[in-house]
DNA sequence: TTCATGAACGAAATCGATTTTCGCAAAACC
DNA sequence: GGTTTTGCGAAAATCGATTTCGTTCATGAA
């Protein structure tokens, strides 16, 4: 493989002035140009690379960002969550000339502590900790070394910026927009107790602010695993078989609830599928709602409304906010927390509260047992 | 950060004893216990980390593995087929101490080049090539460099190492069980011409070989692009919407179909929504079948029977195949193709054939124009 | 003619490791 | 006692770049 060396005794100079010429920099001493033509014919004719771990030696510098990807609590973590993330992040270092290396990506959290040696060893630049538990034992031996790092969607209250969703205000948009559709009773299904999904807590919370603050908590409830008794499945936290769990715990209450907030999008999935087994219409008899806008949000019918996590867009800010801290070496960047705001996406799966009925009704209109054929203009909408 | 010297001022020995002792190598020659003890002590208390960047300069090898994932042609690259190859090649990669730099994942074709190039300056021991078009022009200048290059899925009839899933013996699991249940007359739904996706190309071959073979021919059909006349949607290669459009197409050709292979798992979900439409029952009246077992395969009512792609395992193969390439410093390793085998997955969408009908009830079946309620023993099933 | 000036380039130090070579003790052998 | 062996560890070369600091030579001005 040519290196500078190979070039200079071809060319007859010194590998000074052949690196000069190949890292263009006039400013250290100007190089005839006559000399420099040749020095760049040698080095095409030869297929000259610049060795990048030479250069990262003496440049102090690797130009590098390591990615580390927690696996999800209690399950695998989505690949719908961690590919557009990824495209996210490899865009954004790449336009400003940086690599991703990519040591892991969900496998145990014992692994958490040799892949940041690893990163260390490295020398990469900086660290991006995309669904990083919230422990500081983990953090601090990088922080320690000097080492610049951002979280995406990192939990906990540690020294770190992060680039995290706006849960919140998804939850306020979507319980918002139920609200201005009629709907008075709605129903959280949630996934998991709050202690081992960060995520959950603060959606669920969000949701009894939102239900409070408009008046409706009284016509409101929440459904977790710890009512319905569901064990964590093996296919973990993407959950749809808790929205079909907890669409059947919530059947069985009799409540009259016309519009449900699922936790995210697969919970409203496993809901819809218990929905229909029960012969009960989105959106004409209840209203239904997802989180997300995953993949598979717009593979049903009817397509789900939902709430868009920006992921490829938090890829690039965190990217963003790790070279901020990089430009000032001093690195007396002060701890920032980026919130992605997310957008609501109406599609077919929310409508206008049905009208109101008294209690019986309502408990019966939770058990039409038998599924009701599309209706014309729907079927119309579909076929173009 | 510590580096050597500073170990050896602290420990008053020289670099070069620091080194034996910390990559433990006491071949070179023997270092006193009491020594080395005082050295490790050193360097845990400095927080060492060897620079990988100064000992791949060294050792002229950087334990690392590059990897390109190239993107769909006509689409993005499907990110349930991305995550998990990436695991799979990441933990096999760190299984034998490589590390995986992702310099591109799912960007335009011309960023290939330049991405080879940075390889080959990161002097990387080897290069794993996700999708890869089968073009020689874009391979020569890494194999030129020395660079050890295996492909997944990698196309065209390029000197190339691969792993590549046998889509041959796949359509014939499908179509052998499919003939099992009593079907005699098959159609494929296909995706797009064979000129954009050659793994198209490949299963509507099998498919025409299998039904030849098994002596339908006659009964049995291809639907693809070409016929439907519809346009490649924003969605690309995922072609829900190719289902969607294939089965109305197939609907309207009035033929007596008892089967539907399909391209993949979302062209069989577009089918099934139109199927849903018509008020076709699946598997009842019609049985449907997927390939690639995706993550939306469990997701709809009814499951898809489908074929497994064990696409983490053909990461790990990748890596293996690779490090048997970095093995053989001669580099006359034979090219070598190797065929993952996938699964045929049996779920709820294929059933006995339908008893036979007159042509003409054949056709009525076709279009009844209702959603039939769930069978109770199904829903039964469902529940537990 | 002499001296300052600047253009063009070379020599050498440096980054942080690995590895070979060799020196110097103390111990072992005859 | 002299010589060889052995155990330990220092010194130095090396990998492939970057960069600082000179050096050489030509040119123009005094």
């Amino acid at each position: 493989m040519a290196t500078l060396k190979d070039i200079a005794k071809i060319t007859g100079v010194s590998t000074g002035t052949v690196s000069k010429v190949l890292t263009d920099a006039p400013e250290l001493s100007r190089i005839g140009e006559e000399t420099a033509s040749r020095i760049r014919a040698a080095a095409a004719s030869l297929g000259y690379r610049a060795n990048r771990n030479a250069r990262a030696l003496v440049m102090q510098t690797s130009m590098t960002l390591g990615v580390y990807i927690a696996p999800h609590p209690g399950g695998r973590i989505s690949p719908l969550y961690v590919s557009p993330i990824l495209e996210g992040i490899c865009e954004a270092a790449q336009e400003k000339l940086y690599d991703v290396l990519l040591i892991n990506i969900d496998t145990p959290d014992r692994d958490l502590r040799r892949t940041l040696e690893k990163y260390h060893s490295k020398r990469v630049d900086g660290v991006i900790l995309v669904n990083f538990p919230g422990r500081m034992e983990l953090l601090a031996p990088i922080q320690a070394a000097g080492l610049p790092v951002v979280g995406i969607d990192a939990f906990g209250d540690l020294p770190l910026s992060r680039v995290n969703l706006d849960n919140e205000a998804g939850i306020r948009a979507v319980v918002t927009h139920l609200h201005q559709l009629g709907h008075r009773q709605l129903a959280f299904l949630g996934e998991q107790g709050t202690s081992v999904s960060r995520d959950h807590g603060l959606r669920q919370q969000a949701f009894e602010a939102a239900v409070r603050k408009l008046g409706l908590a009284a016509g409101c409830q929440v459904v977790d695993r710890e009512q319905t008794g569901f064990q964590i499945p093996r296919e973990g936290a993407y959950c749809r078989e808790d929205g079909y769990r907890g669409m059947d715990w919530l059947l069985a209450q009799h409540q009259p609830v016309t519009a449900l907030v699922a936790y995210n999008d697969l919970v409203a999935i496993g809901a819809l599928r218990r929905l229909n087994e029960a012969g009960i219409r989105v959106p004409e008899q209840i209203s239904l709602t997802g989180f997300d806008d995953s993949f598979v949000s717009t593979h049903f019918l009817p397509s789900l409304t939902t709430v868009s996590h920006p992921v490829n867009q938090m890829g690039r800010r965190a990217v963003e906010l790790l070279l901020a801290v990089l430009a000032h070496p001093e690195r007396t960047v002060a701890v920032r927390t980026i919130l992605a705001q997310p957008e609501l996406v109406v599609r077919d799966s929310t409508g206008p509260a049905p009208q109101p009925l008294c209690p019986r009704a309502a408990r019966h209109r939770l058990h039409v047992d038998f599924i009701q054929p599309l209706s014309s203009k729907k079927r119309a909408q579909l076929q173009k």
